[in-house]
DNA sequence: CTGAAAGCGCTTACAG
DNA sequence: CTGAAAGCGCTTACAG
């Protein structure tokens, strides 16, 4: 357990230059192949660990990405967190480490960037999930590249990750008119985050798309802007579905309809949106979009990478989710 | 956005010199108060950003932290994930930043340590949760402090912070025998954690202490050592209260007593373990334990940055634990 | 193929 | 109170 063994201990132990070490370890041209490997063999026997940090102020380079997550999404059962951790994983694969940032309400409205900026810890920033419009404006003004995951802005100069909200509420809907259903309501509030806001918008693609005339009392709130969950007020006439803009809400809707004496899916049809663990504790289990979070991490990977070698610029990028079929939704026989 | 604003650049603007930047900066001794004052609002004005790296060169601290957790811990609905945002939280506070590292079971085999220690990105680790005991083996020998949480071994050299698993449990059955309880069952596979081990522990002093003689029959597994849960089998004849190592399989244990037509309370009660979501998921809501993360994150925290500073040494930290009183216990009448 | 020199941005004694 | 000098461990031209 020697302390601190360096290129140059190496070096001296060989007999050779701490240029040469350098090169030999770090796989680059100039060594001679048994040279190479007898370094690498003596670095090894002497653990050596390579000092990133000499790297970095050498290169400017830190080898760490920032993710950058706010408060209000990373509660206990929180999707953002198993996000991050695929994000740790796919960057650890490619050399780069994860610094995971929790952006609280207070740094958010004071627009104060993470350590990881201010402290030159990383070379790039992912950002997990919706921040205000100033704190973006923010981040696209800062000198090191930045990645917005599963959210992006009016701003059309981000680059961005999402789940394809709108095609897939699209989708989900039409799902839903070819069972038969016509009288479709919306759960959520459309203004709280984009996502709600597109599943909503591709809800009424498909609403429109086979005439079917918009009920303004069937879009029906969830929760406050800042997040927090409300009872949901029942409709005076109630439709035979719902389009719930997540799983969660699904679930806690679904037992209120119970409360009320509906039953589902005989009197109303639900689905959800997320396939998280809410989908399958409903009874019965939700029709639902999975969200293809594997696909959405290594892209958002491989663009920050991306753009801190070659300064790419890529924009919007929308991932296609995927239509489960569980058992929330009766088929209506058509008159 | 002017690029690489250093401290010589600082230094040059003012006509001072950077070693007066540095002190001033770093709040030092050796620079008039106006001094400073007139430096640290210069840099502001330059946008200018500590560069760590090059203080870690010459210090060899990096300011950062490896959180190492194994893969089989970090699914979905994770415990260990929300555990790990407060110790990001924790540590940015005290000027720290962590960086997550999950372990996969090929590395804990071949006994990989993370990457922030093979190249020297971290001053220290946090393991959290269980790792196989070669590696906590390999973790001993390495040349920076290691901190294990919620978990520990039979090494007595290593610091930890657990939940007072068997405190908590001894305390979690006292109750149930002053309910009335005489009958009463541990589920949990003993051999495949140490937090299920410390629980059948307590469950156990606690049957000892009142004179209960354990019955074998009554110790029930759920799971494979891999941590696969497996379908719990009833005991011949059925206890009047089970204590179950976790929310989780109390609440799929509740299902399963419900589908053989037992009522909870009023023939089964029935106990937990964590207060996660599935205490309050479960019908009726599960009497339980909080595990007091925060005090547990707080404590860990400190250890290690003061374990980094001064190479003090802890040992085994246990934290308490609080029972939570809901409705999945029936009080028997004594005769 | 191998290595001497310069430099990355900072901090730490030490001298004035 | 202020600063010149040395050095942390590495990499990048460049010369041999």
């Amino acid at each position: 357990m020697s302390r601190n063994v360096t290129m140059q201990d190496i070096a001296d132990r060989l007999g050779v230059s701490k240029v040469t070490v350098s090169k030999a370890l770090n796989d680059k041209d100039g060594v001679g192949e048994e040279l190479r490997l007898k370094i690498k063999k003596t670095a090894k026997e002497m653990g050596y660990r390579y000092n990133t940090s000499a790297k970095s102020v050498k290169l400017g380079i830190t080898y760490n990405i920032g993710v950058v997550s706010h408060e209000k999404f990373t509660g206990t059962d929180s999707f953002y967190m198993s996000f991050y951790k695929m994000i740790s994983k796919e960057l650890d694969k490619k050399g780069y480490s994860a610094i995971l940032h929790i952006l609280s309400a207070k740094d958010e409205a004071e627009l104060q960037l993470p350590r990881s900026y201010y402290e030159r810890k990383a070379d790039g920033l992912i950002i997990l999930g919706q921040v205000s419009s100033e704190y973006v404006e923010l981040l696209t003004g800062i000198d090191i590249p930045v990645v917005f995951l599963d959210f992006y802005d009016k701003h059309n100069e981000i680059d961005s990750v999402i789940s394809d909200n709108f095609y897939a509420a699209y989708e989900l809907t039409n799902y839903l008119i070819n069972s038969g259903h016509r009288e479709i309501a919306y759960i959520g509030n459309i203004y709280a985050t984009s996502s709600i806001q597109d599943r909503y918008l591709g809800y009424l693609k498909s609403l429109l798309e086979h005439r079917i005339t918009p009920n303004p009392d069937y879009v029906i709130n969830d929760r406050l802007e800042d997040g927090t969950l409300i009872d949901i007020e029942l409709p005076e006439t109630m439709p035979t579905a719902f389009v719930c803009n997540c799983d969660k809400v699904a679930y806690n809707f679904v037992i209120k309809l119970k409360q009320s004496g509906y039953r589902i899916p005989e009197d109303i049809s639900i689905v959800g949106f997320d396939n998280d663990i809410y989908a399958t504790l409903t009874k019965p289990n939700l029709t639902t979009v999975q969200v293809n979070v594997t696909e959405m991490t290594a892209l958002a990977v491989n663009m920050i990478i991306n753009k801190i070698n070659n300064n790419k610029s890529y924009g919007r990028i929308p991932v296609k989710g995927k239509i489960i079929i569980r058992d929330s939704v009766k088929r209506i026989n058509l008159s």
